[in-house]
DNA sequence: CCAAAAGTGTTAGCCGTACACCCATGT
DNA sequence: ACATGGGTGTACGGCTAACACTTTTGG
């Protein structure tokens, strides 16, 4: 912290969101389309001016829904990193702190504001994104994936209950992997602190029956901020 | 990214740097004592104003060979997060990105600027800290810790070369334990990509001479960026 | 010779991987 | 009955943890 002896500059300072869920199996990010100039017509991710007053996550939070439509966070958002402020907007220097969202698939307001539309997108298929986007994106995935590995926030991608088979898809749609089913399931359940019973089963596909599960409370949030426990030891992906 | 509506607010943006490292088998931390009011008198990260022009990574790099006349990097420097902007600072609203320091032992600047006098501590005895300090050092000591697991980043404690045992020191100062010397010294010269023997022995020291290690080209830096290479498996830290 | 630190060998047990096998439902 | 997916058992291999032991210096 300094002495104000040089005057402080001050910075236009963004938040951007980079939201993922798993769709149909594949790992998908939110982005809009830009209806104006810079990079009219191109995607990038949501985000937007920090308002005074606000925090960075509550900014972050509000963009979203008001990009979305969405009534309430839908799933777990945390800080990435901040990226800036040189060179990054042809309009001048600005500051962005990227954020993550890891969310179960929620559907978008069809009809986005009059400046942007939003729309979710495979990750294996995006096209060129404005500014400096594709860098926030590769890094959120290589935090999304490490994030799995000693967190439980796999289950962020999942509703409150859920299936061993549907939060393995998430595993497998995240790294891009194939997990073997039994040991994932023998792993997933036998991890202490992770996961619970909920009593209840699935029924109406095909195949047996499976038994639905929600986080431990160990493995909860606790009061809005993410947890910190850790899946020891950890789900590991397979390294190549 | 947004348009311009809602008039966009700018903050002042500060870097500050949690500076690491190992004197006599302790974790230390780099602490300026505070000259000038907010917090006259107090124990505080060093830190400044990010000014025009540059990026974040430079702002820190400055403000640290500001405060402790190195003449160059020391050591590992990367972006922790960041903080803010709302209640952090009495004077009004600041957003601050922290950032991490893992650095050889290097002397600082015996006389301090007018305003700020820095020194190492021991992280065990670091009394109350300004701002929201506390929490930043806290926040870089989990990073230190895990980064120390999937990392090549202890080196960056080292100097340029050193045997096994200093590095081992380094990994147990930063974790708090102890690790056995022998399966240590198994793994961290078995870990294909880690170390590459420099050649040289140590001498003068009681016991026998030690061989002399450097990082591996593929651990170190790469043009200017922090490694990605990962300790696969990786070293892990002993959980409780 | 003794202490001290470096480095090697060896073993037991845990855990991840692979895969055979059984269970319970929909059609 | 059969297909489909859920879930359990088991064996092998690699890795960590623990520790006995040898090597090489300084005092």
């Amino acid at each position: 912290m300094p002495e104000s002896h040089p005057a402080p500059e001050r910075f236009p300072v963004t938040v951007d969101v980079v939201a993922l869920t798993v769709r149909r199996g594949e790992l998908n990010v939110l982005l809009i389309t830009r209806l104006i100039e810079p990079f009219r017509g191109k995607l990038a991710l949501p985000g937007g001016f920090v308002l005074a007053g606000e925090e960075l996550l509550e900014a972050a939070a509000r963009e979203l829904a008001e990009e979305t439509g969405v009534g309430h966070l839908p799933g777990h958002l945390e800080q990435l990193g901040s990226y800036g402020p040189k060179g990054r907007d042809p309009r001048g220097d600005v500051l962005t702190v990227a954020h993550l969202l890891l969310a179960p698939d929620f559907p978008v307001l069809a009809a986005g504001s009059d400046a942007e539309h939003a729309a979710w997108y495979p990750v294996a298929e995006v096209p060129e994104l404005a500014f400096d986007h594709a860098l926030i994106l590769d890094d959120a995935l290589e935090r999304a994936k490490s994030k799995l590995e000693y967190s439980p926030l796999g289950a962020a991608f999942c509703g409150d209950e859920f299936t061993i088979a549907q939060l393995r898809s998430v595993y497998e749609a995240v790294w891009g992997t194939r997990l073997d089913p039994r040991n994932f399931h023998r792993k997933a359940t036998g991890t202490p602190g992770f996961l619970e019973e909920t009593g209840t089963m699935t029924t109406g596909d095909a195949g047996r029956p499976a038994a639905l599960f929600r986080l431990a409370p160990a493995a909860r949030m606790t009061a809005g901020q993410p947890t910190r426990a850790v899946l020891n030891p950890p789900l590991m992906r397979p390294r190549e």
